[in-house]
DNA sequence: CCGTCACGGGAAAGCGCTCCCTCGTGCGGT
DNA sequence: ACCGCACGAGGGAGCGCTTTCCCGTGACGG
């Protein structure tokens, strides 16, 4: 007796649940989107028959036939960085609500990757999240021509028709340079991060209004992480400041690592913040003062922004969200 | 003169391509495909066709035609844990070579969740790679049957016949009670992970096994947060241990912290590990003796072998990478 | 010079779903 | 008793690709 070779077992399609359930592949996919007008009897029967044959609809043929597939884009450019895999994870179960799922790519700050990438989030997804921090305006506009439902996190582009939600990187910086100067600090030190991000612009641009408390600031260049902190030890203590203002917790606790070491005691000799305020600032000796950020609230808020841009509304404001400083151990008096 | 509304561009298909380049649906697919019976010439006129287009094929359509969506889903606890994202963007770059994009959820520990994920995943994706440390083994099993490739990272499964890649985790912990006894402790308290995951129960087998060292071990109910660790203090405080071992480093960081504010010593008055090692173990003060785990090779092992499977490949050995003790100066005589 | 092949290229059949349109039925109104 | 209507249910045309099958052409050998 000749058997047919158990080669991949066929996918079982709405067809067969049809067949089973004695019904026509209509109500099988009426039923299956909870459309009302099919009798109780019948719509049971059908459930009956897809939990017997275990089928689950093959989300490219729904994508296919819907003309979108459920799936949302999210690029970010180093998911290691607790920053973005915060609000992946925030944005991901926010949007999941909304009924879709979350396609995430890394574009590891390469700008090359990143144009690519984007090219082919389009390609499965019926709308966009991007934090580009560095991507050149004109990939962004190229991508906005595409017209699909795009939000950018943490960047704004005057002139370009972008949506945005953002972090007030701004005001926070500006609420670390008063707290300094109301603790008599003249002097400080800037450890600048990526050149060419938004962040570091907003900061720098901050820094700038910081002059009006009387601050005067050198800005040494360094980076966004750890390593990159410890490393601007020696630079930081050639300056005659008595305060440094780090890039984000990273920089600031891998240079208080090699102020501990250097017996640089904080904030005896020098005071320090961060930003960004990472679980473990609080846990750092001393405690770090440092900008606290609603990671979960941009999350959450770029989520709610992009569902209503694939939803039509066109119309909508950027947001910007407020920070609050964290002031701990690590800033005393001058 | 009547003019369409420019309602909502219609996508651009493949025919349009075709119609463009004068030629027909097939060859345009075939140059798509990069099949090379296609006159050189033709081939470029597709190509340019495309480019003034700007034509991008229908993942959708594609996904329904090739029978597979040229995605894997990956299912993790949580995003927010360096461990997982770490992993996630490992195993994206890596799948990437081959193709494939990624679909990430996060599950929140949440097991009813966790299945739902996953079978969300199933509809989704051509693979999945599962990182479920306590997902119930009846669930686990109903995946296999989907028949679908499966990979689960750090788990073992006895019995079940699934693939996986670990972290030979038993190693790790015995090599640090290896470290703590020779310098002469006797008396060790153990901060557990969450109860029931396959991480945790690793690590106690491995310490039943380190009384052939001759430690005595007194576990504490804790977890896996730096909270966690923080919260523990009295309690370890209370024990008679010599050395503490964390069930991470997020533990040991926090529990470090709490020492500090109490004026232990650290490793005077207590020896402390952690495990995972995480950026900011070697930038505490002290720095944190630990285990580093090849997250990069775990992502990537897990790419491959991702990638075998659904090569066909079903003849293949789960993997334990090894770690390796890193002493540092939370350690010390007893 | 014609038969044979190899090969470039086109037509068309799906892939598994959604959704519009149509059809049949049973009901109420006049 | 008849017409119309509402509503439940089925038929079937796509959605945008891939891929098989087949045809036409030109090169080559006998």
């Amino acid at each position: 007796m000749a058997m047919a070779k158990p080669s991949r077992a066929r996918r079982i399609t709405i067809a067969d649940v049809a067949r089973a359930a004695d019904a026509s592949v209509s109500t099988v996919s009426r039923v299956l989107n909870g459309i009302g007008t099919v009798d109780p009897a019948l719509a049971e029967r059908v459930r009956l028959a897809i939990e017997e044959l275990g089928y689950r609809p093959s989300a490219a043929a729904q994508g296919l036939a819907r003309g979108r597939s459920g799936t949302i884009g999210v690029l970010v450019p180093d998911l290691a960085n607790p920053h973005f895999s915060d609000l992946v994870k925030v944005f991901s179960a926010t949007v999941r609500d909304l009924g879709a799922r979350v396609l995430v790519m890394d574009s590891d700050e390469d700008p090359a990757v990143e144009r690519e990438l984007a090219e082919d989030l389009v390609r499965y997804a019926d709308g966009l999240l991007l934090c580009a921090p560095r991507m050149p305006r004109a990939d962004l506009a190229a991508l906005v021509a595409r017209g699909l439902p795009l939000l950018v996190a943490n960047r704004q582009e005057p002139g370009l028709a972008l949506h945005s939600v953002c972090i007030d990187v701004h005001a926070g910086l500006l609420a670390v340079c008063g707290h300094l100067a109301q603790l008599g600090h003249r002097k400080v030190a800037y450890l600048a991060g990526p050149e060419g991000s938004w962040a570091n612009r907003e900061r720098l641009r901050a820094l700038s209004g910081a002059q009006a408390f009387g601050l005067e600031v050198t800005v040494l260049a360094c980076g966004s992480l750890t390593d990159d902190g410890y490393a601007a030890g020696p630079a930081v203590l050639g300056t005659d400041a008595t305060a440094v203002i780090a890039y984000n917790d990273f920089v600031a606790l891998g240079l208080l690592s090699r102020l501990a070491e250097a017996g640089v005691s904080v904030p005896g000799d020098l005071s320090l913040t961060g930003f960004d305020e990472i679980d473990l600032a609080r846990y750092s000796s001393p405690p770090l003062t440092t900008v606290a950020v609603p990671r979960s609230e941009l999350g959450r808020a770029a989520g709610e922004a992009l569902a209503r841009l694939m939803a039509g509304e066109d119309d909508m404001e950027s947001r910007t969200l407020p920070v609050e400083l964290r002031v701990r151990e690590s800033t005393g008096t001058a």
